[in-house]
DNA sequence: GCTTAATTGCAACAAATTTGCAATCTTGCA
DNA sequence: TGCAAGATTGCAAATTTGTTGCAATTAAGC
């Protein structure tokens, strides 16, 4: 993983009062190294049981507070990601044959629209996430 | 509510292989009544104990399948709502300072720029959710 | 290197969700 | 309407997911 990175989230860390440790370290390379978001269940047995459980979900809390991680929303369960500061913001589709995770890189048109109808409700919009399920050109019979 | 929405509701669970029971029009009704999502243990407590919570479970899990209810992310928790089936379809803000849930109706510019979103990424987009995070106009300080 | 405060492991707990099976309803049909 | 077959529910127990207190360990700053 990027030097460049690790300062980034070891400098988000300490901003916010906490130490960068061996194990948050770690947490954070393997949601780095993920290719789409993870369960928490994934996440543990990514990290092939280095750890307590207990101590996971209290970095993931942690992270999540000072906006490390978010929770990508799939059905039932949530997956967990980096947040825009670490990877650029963006959206998911996510195919409902194969279940693969697309990620869409945001667009300033979808942008701009956002905010314009969040301020049509009188609200002022500081985050958003749209999710797109669909079938993927692969399984699109021929 | 409705009788016409009732029978829509009946002929869903048809469809599909379902039986039309106490029990799932109890649960269809009471979602229909709220005025905003609601989480399980809300729904089971305003059903008021009627019956088991492994049923609700069971229930709401095929209502999804079928597509008579949907998921509201929620940060951590999620919360559930009837389909566009039985609901205009819409999105959410949610209010950061006070929690509330502001409804956003469907915008066709905001519709037709996801289908044009999801086309550049081969997927066609079958269903589409949008959340946004904001501050209401009554918790923005004067 | 040392001190102090933050972090982790452990073990127990609490909440949320699932499952098997027997008892009870619903439906379609006589 | 009454019955048989299959679907649905209640119950009790298991699983999964997330939380907590406290003692042991580790990281940060000097």
């Amino acid at each position: 993983m990027d030097e460049s990175v690790l300062r980034l989230f070891s400098s988000t860390l300490k901003k916010a009062g906490y130490n960068t440790t061996k194990t948050r370290v770690a947490v954070f390379q393997c949601l780095g190294a993920a290719s789409e978001p993870l369960t928490m269940h994934e996440l543990y047995s990514d990290l092939n049981d280095t750890f307590d459980r207990s101590t996971l979900y209290r970095i993931i809390r942690m992270f999540e507070k000072v906006g490390i991680v978010q929770r990508v929303p799939t059905g039932w369960k949530y997956k967990l990601e980096l947040t825009d500061v670490f990877v650029s913001h963006h959206h998911h589709a996510i195919c409902l044959k194969c279940g693969k995770i697309i990620p869409i890189e945001e667009n300033p048109d979808l942008e701009s629209l956002i905010n314009k109808i969040a301020d049509k409700h009188n609200i002022s919009a500081i985050n958003h996430q749209l999710e797109i399920q669909g079938v993927c050109v692969g399984c699109q019979r021929p």
